[in-house]
DNA sequence: CGACGCTTTGAGGAGATTCAAGACACGTGG
DNA sequence: CCACGTGTCTTGAATCTCCTCAAAGCGTCG
């Protein structure tokens, strides 16, 4: 969604600039070392190729270190649904926790490069290092709360989930340094519209008024803010 | 949701009719005796009464014994939504999880009982106990699954999400040994309106139109499954 | 440069909401 | 035990939001 981590030789969890907003955050100096030591990293997927599938098993937390990706859960009717957009710094696979096996995809919606702590290690990390567990366990309440706001917006009308999903996006970018205000804008009407649960003509009138309104500005993927208190009060009732 | 689990004096984890459904599932002999020391047990709420509030502090995993409840979630603008129903046999509190600080707020909706897993005691008990940390991040993970099939419902008709949830119901009830074609319904319409987000006159309309098809019948708060079949016709697109 | 996919824009219609009013159930107090 | 009041549930009618279908514009990539 948002560029490009400086891509150093031998990355480690120890240097990596997502050490703060990733699993370590929370860990020891000795603990980030064992860490690093068993993090599978820098692994590579291009726009529109898959991190994991639906039915595939489950092989460890993944931590985004650039790019962006869409998570795909599928109905009964075979319907593929945007379930959440992964930023940068993001931690996903949590879809595969409870059973082993992935109930989601992972599509890259760029190039993205990521890291993996597997499974396995997760069992014997967690015995010699409590507080790892106990991050797993806060991470996967965190989730937890964002599916939870995520119902909130389904009470709202179109126009105000388009607001509430662009202020989101920014808050998150934020909160992991990058510019709030302008950012690139990876997934299509389409996967906003599954996620928003819209029509995806519907989405694209919404955005057009925003403009129209000058709240926003959009030329190719790029999004810009213009006015954000202007779309605040959108989302306020 | 569904009747009275019998109360025994000095219930324990160890002869606690819960015992695999709950979180000692997966535990060895030992480990749910020591389990069983911490556990806070046959805590009671009547109707109404809140077993947690939003903004207070989370003093653990909850497991509910019988009865049932709902979770509140608070938008901005201060409205409660209902954001899931508890049946006994299920746990909760994962909103507290991630920030220490619960978001939401669980009601009784009948009398309920239920024992609590302390936090201090979970922290302690992950060292000494790995596969405790595993099974609770497995827990975790299903609240995860459970939200996403929670949003593929948004994407349906009114009618669709309503014959989902009774279906779905019925499935957790099932599979925790209920009776699977007759319950007692306890929440409100308005509660299952703001869960299904569809206003409660279209949730009383539909639920009649149910009744006309013989789908189901409603007496009281205590509902029949007629023909389940149909019910599940209804769901698949 | 042409083809394909994504986006935009319009018109018409269906589903759900809102507002309003009446029916019913439940608990309280006389 | 019944009358009463409150809150929940039902039912109707009008309205509106958003969807669907259709077609044209734009970008992108081989």
């Amino acid at each position: 969604m948002v560029g490009s981590a400086a891509m150093k030789k031998a990355v480690t969890c120890e240097n990596c600039s997502l050490d703060n907003l990733c699993i370590p955050k929370g860990l020891s100096q000795s603990e980030v070392e064992s860490l690093g030591e068993i993090v599978t990293r820098n692994t590579i997927r291009q726009k529109g190729e898959a991190i994991y599938h639906v039915g595939s098993e489950f092989k460890g937390i993944i931590a985004l270190r650039s790019g962006s990706a869409k998570l795909l859960g599928l109905d009964r009717n075979g319907n593929e649904i945007v379930v959440d957009f992964m930023l940068p710094g993001e931690l996903l696979g949590f879809d595969g926790l409870a059973t082993q096996i992935h109930t989601c995809t992972a599509i890259a919606l760029e190039t993205v490069n990521y890291c993996r702590l597997p499974t396995q290690q997760i069992d014997l990390l967690v015995s010699t290092m409590p507080s790892l567990s106990q991050i797993l366990l806060q991470r996967s309440g965190e989730q937890f709360d964002a599916q939870i706001q995520r119902m909130m917006l389904m009470r709202r009308t179109a126009e105000e989930r388009v607001a509430c999903f662009i202020i989101q996006i920014s808050e998150r970018l934020k909160a992991r340094g990058y510019a709030e205000l302008e950012f690139r804008f990876s997934m299509s009407r389409e996967d906003m519209g599954s996620y928003l649960c819209i029509a995806h003509e519907t989405v694209s009138r919404i955005m057009h008024n925003f403009q129209a309104q000058e709240l926003i500005e959009v030329r190719a993927r790029q999004l810009r803010i213009i006015n954000k208190k202007g779309l605040l009060a959108l989302t306020l009732e």
